[in-house]
DNA sequence: GAATTGACTCCGT
DNA sequence: TACGGAGCCAATT
């Protein structure tokens, strides 16, 4: 989660699988909302779908919409534009699958 | 050990 | 793009 780079985002499929654990983005998830480390860029992470897995109510999805603008990335809605959220593995680790 | 519960994903409408 | 349904995995009840 720490290689995705600065003003990129992916899906929580994909860090599972690039973590060795394919099918297992549940898993990812229920890490980050226990996690505590300051210094994990969990707002980096969104659904398959490019969207913030936060309800837009809840103030977690304010943060994150904050922090990911803040890097640059451009969040309408709720959604992320200017980014490949699904598929940006070779963008990220090279690796053309 | 069955039922429930998610910061999930895929597919058909 | 939005919805609903089914599948999925691990932890909790």
């Amino acid at each position: 989660m720490r290689a995705i780079p600065r003003g990129e985002v992916a899906g929580y499929g994909e860090v599972a699988r690039r973590a060795g654990l394919p099918g297992r983005a549940r898993m990812v998830a229920r890490l980050l909302s226990h996690n505590e480390d300051p210094t994990l860029p969990w707002h980096r992470v969104l659904r398959s779908d490019g969207r913030i897995a936060f309800p837009p109510d809840a103030p977690e999805f304010a943060e994150q919409s904050q922090r990911l603008r803040a890097e640059g990335v451009r969040v309408e809605a709720g959604r992320v534009r200017g980014v490949r959220a699904a598929t940006l593995d070779e963008q990220i680790w090279g690796v053309p699958d």
